[in-house]
DNA sequence: AAAGATACATTAGAATCTTATGTATTGGAA
DNA sequence: TTCCAATACATAAGATTCTAATGTATCTTT
């Protein structure tokens, strides 16, 4: 899915398709390069996208209907822009939340305590 | 992996080594069945371990060193206990603060506010 | 006597990722 | 001016990790 510098890869797994779908949710329209730059910009490098991973999950969210895509011309370069679909941003808001009720399942299970930030 | 009942299954992927090894180190010794029923108890029902995804990671994580077995029969029935190696309690609590780490950091990517709980 | 719970295990197939490779343009440094 | 890094897309073989199905056997409850 991704190189991830400091983390067990194994817990990214399945993450990638909230990720993509939040960031859309959160910045209106992005092209691929884009979204693996902003990433490793909000991970403060820790995260860092594989095209190998990326593209194909792109080409699946639109095929399912979530995204739609645009093509653009930006000087010599093609940008192909995603944007949510209207189904795309409730399944954002929806994998999103599903994420935070993940966490604190999963923080009942470890028996590890909520942080008091 | 597991069965879950609330969630998308793809957030679980990766998390069971994690899982095991945690609960082993806060119950000593357990085996398999019981893992499955503390999991079901500990999430509330939420997180179902399959046979087919627990087994073949418990015997992964004794031939990686991380545990070491014990057979007790008990009535008519064999359980095969499993123990935290040194080495796999180093991992317990490697992959269990990953955990926390994995979730600040996505928390960050996502753009959602840590809890205040 | 049958069904559900306990207890182990394997396997075919699906999904998701990694790693490698490929094409092409732009911009900056040597 | 030439070459390398960055930008920008994409695919494909193979690995890993799971799901769902199946199998064996014992114990307990109805």
């Amino acid at each position: 899915m991704y190189l991830c510098i400091m983390y067990s890869k194994e817990l990214l797994k399945g993450t990638l398709k909230t990720i993509v779908l939040q960031l859309l949710s959160d910045n209106g329209r992005m092209y691929g390069y884009e979204i693996t730059q902003r990433v490793k910009e909000l991970s403060e490098g820790e995260l860092k996208l594989t095209e190998g991973a990326l593209y194909p999950t792109l080409h699946k969210l639109e095929a399912d209907g979530f995204l739609s895509t645009e093509k653009v011309k930006v000087g010599g370069r093609m940008r192909k822009y995603y944007r949510l679909t209207p189904v795309g941003r409730t399944d954002a808001f929806r994998k999103t939340n599903e994420f935070r009720s993940f966490t604190a399942m999963m923080e009942k299970v470890l028996n590890i305590k909520p942080r008091l930030t």
